[in-house]
RNA sequence: GGUGGGAUAUCCAAGUGGCUAAAGGAAGCAGACUGUAAAUCUGUCGGGUUUCACCCUUCAAGCGUUCGAAUCGCUUUCCCACCA
């Protein structure tokens, strides 16, 4: 059977079914599951994030679901720390480890490394967005140059995210963003001391459409609006992560606009193939994949 | 039947004589990726080629005015509103 310190990650587009797979995978050989996923993560969020129910995870063990409330913040270091604590757990129980999920950055943790270790102080952090607010882009590029010694830094200067990111882990720590990138470049993955055998799931554009047309239509039937009006009602604000993510951004704006329910199913779809897209680009230059398989 | 308003690229939509192959969205396509990642951001987006350039075809259709028209005029077709 499957050695210890193996860790079997299954990954794929939105839709292709990896859960039922693993699922099927799990039982089969004595194993449980991570998540992989960033939107699963949050509690009362059910149906636009395609959470599975207990039905569908057959008595599998499932972990990194439902650690946090859907107002609290959320970010890939504590994804880290949730997979890393699971998978001992589930080690120390002599059992097998699946990782699956579609969460392009998450899963890089696998493989990668995917944050540093460069506290930001709340002081540099209040000052770099109020520098944003008040001076715009150019603002913060200039001062990123300045922090970098005067040579442009290479991040994306267009981005004000990671413009400000870069900019706060120069002021926290006093050091060029170049030196802090190289650093960081010679860092290895949280979980470099597992082997990995990663799976990419794939299907044909055809039927891929088919099933996120079919998925985002069932949402919608199981209760969507009604979820996103109770996640409203219990205080959560439309820019918080989870109202954030495909489905819910949907409904929210068609709450607001009453046009036909037709128009929202569309619109998920819509978004559900854009997500798709993104994700196979992610998995092609970011992930490296051991094998490929298609379901049909 | 009458009057008024409209017809712009895949869709929505700016543009009222030259700097317009035509603003801005959306969708599409390609891509980036150090802590919101289902996020954020970039490029491209009429067609063709020898692609920092050139050529062709576009603003419902036709004709006309003009050195020059998506923009002005006439006619036709279609849509919308109101009046009969």
């Amino acid at each position: 059977m499957w050695t210890d310190k193996l860790l079997r990650v299954i990954t794929g587009p939105t839709a292709v079914g990896k859960s039922a797979y693993a699922v099927s995978l799990a039982r089969e050989n004595n194993a449980e599951i991570v998540s992989c996923d960033s939107l699963l993560v949050y509690k009362h969020a059910n149906i636009g994030t395609a959470k599975p129910t207990p039905a569908q995870m057959c008595g599998v063990k499932h972990h990194c679901i439902d650690l946090v409330e859907p107002w609290e913040n959320f970010d890939v270091a504590r994804y880290i720390d949730a997979a890393a604590e699971a998978i001992h757990s589930i080690h120390s129980r002599r059992k097998n480890v699946i990782v699956v999920g579609g969460s392009g950055f998450y899963l890089k943790s696998f493989y990668r490394p995917v944050t540093d270790c460069i506290k930001i102080p709340k002081c540099v952090e209040d000052f770099v967005e109020e520098e944003y607010a008040a001076s715009g882009m150019e603002g913060i590029v200039t001062k990123l140059i300045d922090a970098n010694g005067g040579s442009c830094p290479s991040v994306d200067i267009k981005n004000p995210r990671r413009v400000m990111s870069a900019l706060k882990r120069c002021l926290a720590s006093g050091r060029t963003h170049d030196e802090i990138k190289g650093e960081f470049m010679a860092l290895s993955s949280p979980f470099s001391d597992y082997q990995k055998h990663t799976i990419l799931l794939e299907r044909d554009d055809e039927s891929l459409r088919k099933l996120a047309f079919e998925r985002a239509k069932k949402m919608i039937a199981d209760g969507l609006i009604e979820e996103v009006q109770s996640l409203l009602s219990s205080g959560l604000r439309p820019s918080d992560s989870v109202l954030n993510a495909i489905g819910y951004r949907e409904t929210i704006g068609w709450l607001a606009d009453a046009t036909p329910e037709d128009e929202l199913l569309h619109k998920i779809f819509r978004s559900t193939m854009g997500l798709v897209k993104k994700q196979k680009t992610w998995f092609r230059s970011q992930i490296p994949i051991d094998e490929k398989i298609s379901l049909r």
